[in-house]
DNA sequence: CTTATTAAGTCAATTGTCTTGACTTATTTC
DNA sequence: GAAATAAGTCAAGACAATTGACTTAATAAG
């Protein structure tokens, strides 16, 4: 009964913890590279021949992985390649938006295979989870009705919605989504659901979606810099979504920066220059527009001047973010996404160039510094689907780890 | 012989790299909290009784952990609790800075036993690198004197510099960092020394020293920000600190802002303006005096003006920093530290405060925002030192895992 | 065409490490 | 005293990777 001290400590593995990694390991690399042998896979993990044998063999029993045609390669005996099965595992995501709630379902490579939109009526989150739980549901039956295997493979719920948690937010924020931060989210829509929920940021979802069908496919070290309604950014570090002590890492919006044209020591918020919010503002759009997307396309097509004036003060911004997270995180590549169309995206991107001097300058660069991602509306809602299943088969850390049993007090 | 493509993967681990890890989160458990009994350690690593009493009667074997009397705290069996053995490992820390080169020799806990300093000729590497080993050399020597078990225990050489890496660096540098950048450091010092050698920045190395013995022991989140003759930034994320893609994570020196009374537009790097190299400038003052630090410490004592200018300015700087810090991270708490005159230190701390609004602004905070760390001179040597400790001991992910043999072509 | 070489993959036994469940020991509480 | 509680050990068992020999199937060389 020494409970008055906590005792902390990281916990320990065993066999089925070295196992488990092992399994996401292999699954893993076949999403890295493809198709890959046993031989292929016994080399790049550096594990025997026969383990690999066995966890493949294991694997494709469970419907994960599935052998290809033999392929003759040279002297000695042919290999047999294998590669992932699609529908060996599913997971829905859900985007709650300041205006529009998203569902999608994915597949274990990450391909959308329904999908599901309602405009979220503010009245806060008692009301709008009864919405947000009948569009899952819509969503699963579509699933299920384009892949019935997806019944007993559903891998859990995956939630994005805006930062930060946990703090007191603007009280004028006319979206109210500090209210939805206080509601307990999560265990409503796991009861709601049965289905096992995570939540985290928009831009973390964004990067998310970009690590697994994106630009940032294949890195260990990425940025992505995700500008929606608000800015933030998705920190993938050593492969891992990088999430801070408390699920708001990358809150880059918040920045405090001295605008250009600002008086002395006047500091405002990055994302109130570099947003879609400060887009509307001065184009004077309803962001709750539900054709926001297509009225931003074809001023941004028009070349109407304001545009151009926003995309010069945000390229201005971005510029400096680019930099700043450049420095602080040396990272692979940094990658521009949001809900942006690409026209725009792609003014935008070109008007941040040229780029900053920063460490990032070297002649060894084999990515560019600053690359175009998915600019999707649906891209944040592919991210929130991707986490059930980046959670459930890429190797991390915390899944070789026991969990603490909660003892019995 | 299909290396056209090389196969990208993690690798794998087995149940030594299970055990590896086990023996390294014990360390870990005891270094946090001190002493533990081994039903303690069974609860908090969730590991079985059997399987902790195995591994410390195993480590008790290696000299690495101790038992202490015996307690009665209740009912049932008094309990033995294990404490580390101070003696149980060793090692050696270098930091080369631009005018003067330190050494220190540390032990399991990171106390410090044997140190050593020399100022090194502007000459480049070569010669350098001949002062150097010889500056180990008598380092150990004293190091086997104090403790004599150091003589087979000594786990590694760690090495601290100025960042970043890998970059053309300025050609006016004074101190011509560059050639030492392009020089084959760690081989020279591994083959000189016949110990493990590895390199980080200065500003990684005071971070594994606050993490050590210093502000950030205990924390997973936590940035160091150095101020030192430049200005960089430890990252410590997830417990482990991030190197980023090439090293040079962290180098907060180099970002661009726009500086206070700065005219529209120009940017200048962070470390112009919060640096000792700056302080110096303004003061006059020469960075490579031997006693640069007292003369710092007596024209703060005396209120020099130009000193009170300097740490508003940089106080301003670093204002921003912290909110930058705090904004993309999301830590548990951020240290100030560097090779300080602790009076200047504090100073500067204070006129950095009020702190700017970010997301680390919460009503449940248990740690502050900012707070001071090591100001010590031999605190990057410590860092340093404590670099191959941490390597050995602590747990990772990346020492679970199986090393790959470079396979026979 | 035959044989050597090379590589993929399997089989069966072994090893290392944690788990399990019963047991011993030592202390406090009733 | 007797019961309860907790620390720690013992011995057997389970699990997953390793080891080394073996099989299979292809190309390369003579």
């Amino acid at each position: 009964m020494n409970e008055m001290r906590p005792i902390r400590a990281k916990s320990g593995t065993n066999q089925e913890g070295a196992s488990a990694h092992n399994r996401r390991v292999m699954i893993d690399a076949l999403r890295l590279n493809g198709q890959l042998s046993r031989a292929d896979l016994a080399r790049a993990t550096a594990l025997t021949k026969q383990a690999v044998s066995n966890i493949i063999e294991e694997l494709e029993g469970d419907g994960l992985v599935a052998s290809l045609a033999v392929v003759r390669k040279g002297r000695g005996q042919p290999s047999t390649p294998y590669r992932l099965v699609p529908e060996g595992a599913f997971a829905i995501g859900l985007q709650i938006d300041r205006h529009v709630t998203r569902t999608i379902a994915v597949d274990l490579v990450g391909t959308v295979l329904a999908r599901g939109e309602v405009n979220l009526p503010a009245g806060g989150p008692e009301r709008g989870t009864e919405i947000i739980l009948s569009l899952i549901d819509r969503t699963r039956r579509e699933l299920v009705r384009v892949a019935p295997q997806s019944r007993d493979r559903l891998v859990g719920l995956g939630v994005a919605m805006p930062g930060p948690f946990g703090i007191d937010t603007d009280p004028d924020d006319p979206w109210m989504m500090a209210l939805w931060q206080r509601f307990p989210l999560s265990e409503t829509l796991a009861s709601g659901t049965g289905l096992d929920v995570r939540l985290q940021n928009d831009a973390a979802a964004a990067a998310t979606a970009e690590k697994m069908v994106g630009a940032a496919h294949g890195f260990e070290q990425a940025i992505c810099i995700y500008l929606g309604y608000g800015l933030g950014a998705g920190l993938i570090l050593d492969g891992e979504l990088y999430r801070g002590a408390n699920g708001n890492a990358g809150e880059i919006g918040m920045i405090l920066t001295r605008p250009r044209g600002g008086t002395e020591d006047q500091r405002a918020p990055l994302e109130h220059r570099a947003s879609i919010a400060s887009l509307c503002k001065i184009l004077e759009l309803d962001p709750a527009d539900p054709d926001l997307y297509r009225h931003l396309d074809d001023m941004a097509a028009a070349s109407d001047g304001r545009v151009a004036d926003w995309i010069a003060d945000a390229a201005y911004e971005l510029r400096g973010a680019v930099q700043i997270l450049e420095t602080t995180f040396d990272p692979q590549t940094i990658v521009l996404c949001g809900g942006m169309p690409p026209g725009l995206a792609r003014r935008l991107i070109d008007a941040i160039h040229p780029l900053l001097p920063s460490i990032a300058e070297r002649r060894m660069r084999s990515a560019p510094r600053l690359q175009l991602g998915l600019t999707n509306p649906w891209a944040v809602a592919i991210g929130a689907a991707a986490e059930p299943i980046s959670r459930t088969f890429d190797p991390r850390f915390s899944a070789i780890l026991k969990t603490r049993t909660p003892g019995p007090s």
